[in-house]
DNA sequence: CCTTTTTGTTATACTGTGTAACAATTGTTT
DNA sequence: AAACAATTGTTACACAGTATAACAAAAAGG
């Protein structure tokens, strides 16, 4: 049975090479906008050759994804446990935990507002979060509100979102425990609420 | 006292140029990417010069968002009207209006979709909406959750323009009375109980 | 009909992407 | 350590798109 990260270790200039691609996109991102951003910009703050950039990445997009994946997989982990809690409590807990972790890389979650020049890397976002609530979702579904069920759960990811980007273009300002609150109240209830009340109708 | 647009009236060739590059790009978008469309394209298909583009636009995002603004008036004065209802009979009738709306202009609203490769232009319209409904909130608002009003209305705008792009994305499947019933109880009704639960704390 | 404005034509400078060939360097293996 | 393999650097080039300039042609308005 072959492994999935196998036993074929990358070269270590390629692992370097990478390493630096990404940490000079990163410092560029924070620096100015994304959209004016070049590849030629990228390689000479790497100090790599030009064509070095094509060996490794298709195009900007994709070293871009490498750089956001890398960073929101800390962040989906707390969605994770946070949408498997139940109790309210926990919650409330888990939703200030979101907030606190933003608050630590807050460089990288700016670079994932600005680098939103491109939607195609928020829709995957977005997609990823409500996959992980659609899960927890799933228990209270019945044939006839799938649909409820996908609305509530993209509505959910969404709002999320919309509130993190809220939240750090209003420089963090109410306090992770208090945006905690607001999550918990605003989207969590609401929604759970909404959606028992749009079956009720449709029972 | 001047008016505001009236008395100049534009040149018979200018308002022609303008509106077959409006043109050109509008039919471009429905066949491609937005990324992919280029200002030679653009004048190509519109059969005017290269240079032309420049004397009116002095980039392709401002076409962008000229079409654009001409096309969201309309939607902006249902949510508008729909924002200063509070009966709610109303507010489902009014958010069937929206959904309808869409309907009817489904070209125009792919193209917001599909142009939201520039996520400027989506802040944009964010922004309107937001403050469309900040103006209703009002009322309600104390001194001591003026931010909840804000990151109320700020979640009523993102939300409901995401359940748009859901509802485009999903072919326009659940009909627009369905979708007003959502709209009432996803957004509105959630999001006033939220307020009212949040102040309840703070009080 | 004459003047003004707009548009078209042609040429040019510039930036960024992407590829190719070959040399130089670094990593791996025996 | 030597031989081999893989990666990186250098240089050159083709190509597409943006943006501007100068001048001729056409259209609008008094």
């Amino acid at each position: 049975m072959p492994n999935k990260t196998p036993p074929v270790k990358t070269d270590p200039r390629v692992r370097r090479t990478r390493r630096l691609l990404r940490d000079a996109l990163v410092s560029l991102i924070l620096e100015k906008d994304f959209a004016a951003i070049s590849i030629k910009e990228i390689t000479e703050r790497a100090d790599v050759a030009y064509i070095t950039f094509f060996r490794h990445y298709e195009s900007l997009d994709r070293l871009l994804m490498e750089v956001l994946d890398e960073g929101l997989s800390g962040l989906l982990i707390h969605i994770e446990t946070l949408a498997n809690q139940f109790e309210t409590s926990a919650l409330e807990t888990e939703g200030r935990l979101i907030f606190e972790y933003i608050e630590q890389k807050s460089d990288l979650f700016r670079i994932l507002l600005k680098s939103q020049s491109v939607i195609r890397v928020r829709k995957k976002v977005v997609q990823n979060i409500a996959v992980i609530f659609k899960k927890s979702c799933m228990p209270l579904a019945r044939l006839d509100n799938l649909v409820t069920v996908n609305i509530a759960s993209n509505h959910i990811a969404t709002s999320l979102l919309s509130l993190i980007e809220w939240w750090l273009e209003n420089n963090m300002n109410p306090s992770p425990s208090e945006m905690g609150r607001v999550y918990k109240s605003l989207i969590i209830d609401s929604t759970v609420g909404a959606v028992s009340s749009l079956s009720a109708v449709s029972r």
